[in-house]
DNA sequence: CTTCACGCCTGTCAGC
DNA sequence: TGCTGACAGGCGTGAA
């Protein structure tokens, strides 16, 4: 569900909310959905901590407690994370409760049930291998041209692919991926390696500002994605490829063409995207 | 090491 | 109205 803006969108409007309080109590209506500990040493960590910052990297967001502690949380494609100070919600997919010590409370959702969450010694995070080997994320530092068109030049692979992998851009999902490959005027089944230098610069621009844009309107709301307050984002109204299938370019007026890539619907310009 | 197909889960919606 | 199949903001695994 939700990629980088969106969680970056969660965790600013979540942090003011959640940082001071204290977790009273420990409500897990799904315990599978905790990968590490075991459930039962889940609970018992987490109960009496205190959120010291609320952080985020890639797709992941990182709960820091006292004692040292940490807890990740991984909404993968349906998992919502929300604070309210009205304890009853009319939310059917609620799977687990952090209760505060000031009666409001944390909520974690999720329909289809494949988010993710763990705690942990802050000096253990290497445990979670796809946060360990995140890639650096889009407008940091980190990501650079030269990174990204070195990259480039030693893949076979299809760029779409390619951009969805986590290890070499950490916060990319399947709309931020076709939005930027618009943007960029590049073809999602293109080979990473095909891609002239000046193909790869353009869509480098692209990535750093559909991200942006992304977070500057509050994340893209198609079904399940809500921030940190339980609200719509905005950015599904700025789309310019992503879920219009058979609407004109905004660009040139050709319909969006939709097809497959690595196994991910794809949204494109037939005639802006080549 | 890279690349790709598939499984994980459940809800929703289009089409019959 | 009711059923069936396709599809969905992601990622880990195992095979080639």
């Amino acid at each position: 569900m939700p990629e980088m803006p969106e969680v970056e969108t969660i965790r600013r409007t979540l942090a003011d909310k959640v940082v001071g309080n204290k977790i009273a109590n420990v409500e897990m209506l799904l315990p599978r959905l905790i990968k590490w500990p075991s459930a039962h040493e889940f609970q018992a960590l987490v109960t009496n901590r205190t959120i010291k910052s609320l952080e985020r990297r890639g797709k992941y967001l990182l709960f820091y407690f006292d004692s040292d502690l940490v807890m990740v949380v991984h909404l993968r494609m349906t998992g919502r994370i929300y604070y309210s100070s009205v304890v009853e919600q009319d939310d059917r997919f609620i799977r687990i409760i952090f209760s505060f010590d000031n009666g409001a409370a944390l909520f974690y959702a999720d329909s289809r049930t494949l988010g993710t969450l763990y705690v942990m010694p802050t000096n253990e995070l290497w445990r979670i291998n796809g946060l360990a080997k995140l890639g650096p994320e889009p407008m940091s530092p980190e990501f650079t041209l030269e990174y990204f068109q070195q990259i480039l030049a030693k893949r076979k692979g299809k760029i779409k692919s390619l951009l969805l992998n986590q290890q070499i851009i950490g916060g990319l999902g399947n709309i931020y991926v076709d939005e930027s490959l618009f943007l960029a005027g590049v073809r999602p089944e293109r080979n990473a390696a095909s891609l002239a230098a000046e193909e790869s610069n353009r869509l480098y621009q692209a990535i750093n500002k559909v991200i942006e844009q992304g977070i500057n309107y509050g994340g893209t709301t198609f079904r399940d994605y809500r921030d940190g307050e339980g609200k719509r984002g905005e950015n599904q109204y700025h789309l310019n490829v992503y879920g219009r299938e058979n609407q004109p370019c905004k660009t040139c007026g050709t319909l969006i063409a939709k097809t497959e890539v690595g196994g991910r619907g794809t949204h494109y310009c037939p005639h802006c995207q080549q």
